[in-house]
DNA sequence: CTGTTTGCAAATGATTTGCATCCTA
DNA sequence: TAGGATGCAAATCATTTGCAAACAG
């Protein structure tokens, strides 16, 4: 699953919604698809500098990518951070409240139970976060 | 565990930690031992009218309730909502994307994953939060 | 008394919105 | 060519901060 396939299947979500596939859009989404870690916003507004893209753009496509499946938005204390989801594990985050760091851990048996539990409810899943705030060992060490 | 008993736990953290007990600490303190539900931050402001506190104060004492492990803050989609802990199991919550009704549920099997995810990582926790979004049984009727 | 805490008002900062213009389909 | 998409700038809105006055210990 690389870039182009990953563009290639945010086109698709376009056309599926009668929604336009504009340079402005394939530019971000590209940009999206080359990171390799978790960014927010400002931080891919940053990246795409030159081109003259509007942050309001940078947010309207960043909620396109993820209505489409492409992206995943996780909330932070005061700020909102992606991470390209296509083509990775489904994973959760640990986040150092030191030094920021964010690890990632796949437990798919958290999953089983949160399915069991939507069933007991009736409650019909669309997503979950789970972030695990604490210290990683390295601050553990200088606090 | 009633409102005194927490009020009483909320005093003896300040103690420890060397803060003031004040009257405006705890007329917050008490209207958010009262709460029933979730709430933000503002949502307790408008409950204290009357009394002149500042959002700032609010904002201050909630943080304090929260270190103290009495208040747990949980981030959704562009805002916190804050709900009592003490005194009530450990639980975890769906939101309906919808109509934004918040259900709670229990999962001890959760914590245990996470007791293990931590120890693999060598991450010590201070807390975590779980939110599943999705669509409530009543909204899954009516869209 | 003396350092904290508070209210007030102003500052912040991320995100959203209104709108004229531009660009897909 | 028509209606959606974009850039721009202004508007929001929750939360934070600076500071003089009020208060707890």
């Amino acid at each position: 699953m690389d870039v182009q396939d990953s563009l290639e299947l945010f086109q698709r979500y376009l056309q599926s919604q009668k929604q336009h596939i504009t340079q402005t859009r394939l530019k971000i989404a590209e940009e999206v698809f080359k990171s390799q870690n978790h960014f927010d916003a400002q931080d891919l507004w940053r990246r795409l500098e030159g081109p003259r893209i509007a942050p309001a753009t940078i947010y309207r496509t960043l909620d396109l990518l993820c209505r489409a499946g492409l992206v995943r938005r996780m909330e932070l204390e005061n700020r909102a951070l992606y991470e390209r989801v296509i083509g990775r594990p489904r994973h959760e985050h640990l986040v150092c409240v030191n030094c920021g760091v964010i690890l990632e851990f796949e437990e798919p048996l958290i999953e089983d139970r949160l399915a069991d539990v939507a069933e007991r409810f009736q409650f019909r899943r669309i997503s979950h976060q789970l972030v695990v705030s604490g210290l990683c060992p390295d601050c553990q060490q200088n606090p």
